[in-house]
DNA sequence: AGCAGATGGTCAAGCAAGTTGACTATATGG
DNA sequence: CCATATAGTCAACTTGCTTGACCATCTGCT
């Protein structure tokens, strides 16, 4: 591959990955959430049974005052709730509230329904191809494309 | 697909794209130059026949106001020049130097040298692939996976 | 030719979302 | 039980982009 090849790779990389958030961000407000596109990645840490602020900042590739703040805006949205951390009295746990889970059930939706369209175009197991190539290049990387 | 597959796509998407980015900086500043990811996206623009703010802006996705202000700062590092437009006298043409020539080929030498990673991880055939599929999605739009 | 409206570019002010630094409260290991 | 590390927050600041206003030039229409 030459090397002018593999820049333009990463360009299509931050094109399609930006198309995507930004419709996703449309789907979901479209559903009658709103918000920023971080609030989805948040949610994606948060999902299963909650997480610190910490783990939060870890996951958004963010310091944990930029974490606490979005934590502020998402309780203050209603999106989550800070309850008290058993087995830790410093730390506090982040848990999505009733709204917060449809609100990631709406992201899902979203998600999905832009990838049917990639599935029309690509077709359907192309875009499996794609995903599973996508998480072994970056298992568990922070989420963080920003420049 | 799942929807929580679809989601999951989003973020492995973001954070190779971030992983990348972030590694063509770094190669960047090893070889000697200085400054920020959006430095590569706009010299892929400017770099066959150079381009004017405005044109640049919409390549990156913002106002031509910070477009103009990214100028600045490229003219002010000696990366580019402001050169009057042949044929509109209200435009300039924006242009690389001779050093905005060597820091796009040293950025293209870095996102390489990533890309071959991610050949000996999925295989060369593979990584050609995934590049097709990526430029068949999002042709020619926007670089801005901000969120 | 000449005028109206569109377009290229810049200046200035404001804002959003992050950072660094300092601090408190709790945990942990010697 | 003390020293040090860690979770979280408050406050001040930085950065990079936006919106709004403006001038210069271009373009199309009459």
């Amino acid at each position: 591959m030459q090397n002018s090849e593999a820049l333009s790779l990463t360009a299509a990389l931050l094109a399609v990955a930006g198309e995507l958030t930004q419709r996703i961000h449309e789907g979901v407000e479209a559903r009658g959430f709103e918000g920023r596109p971080a609030y989805g990645f948040a949610f994606t840490r948060l999902a299963p049974d909650g997480a610190t602020v910490t783990e939060l900042a870890t996951h958004l590739g963010v310091t944990k005052q930029a974490a606490s703040q979005l934590v502020d805006e998402l309780v203050r949205k209603g999106y989550v709730e800070r309850r008290p951390h058993p087995g830790d009295a410093r730390a506090r746990l982040i848990v999505l509230t009733e709204r917060g889970w449809a609100c990631t059930r709406a992201a899902e939706e979203a998600a999905a329904e832009v990838v049917r369209g990639w599935g029309e175009l690509l077709g359907e197991s192309e875009v499996r191809v794609l995903r599973e190539q996508l998480l072994r290049i970056a298992p568990y990387g922070p989420i963080r494309p920003i420049w």
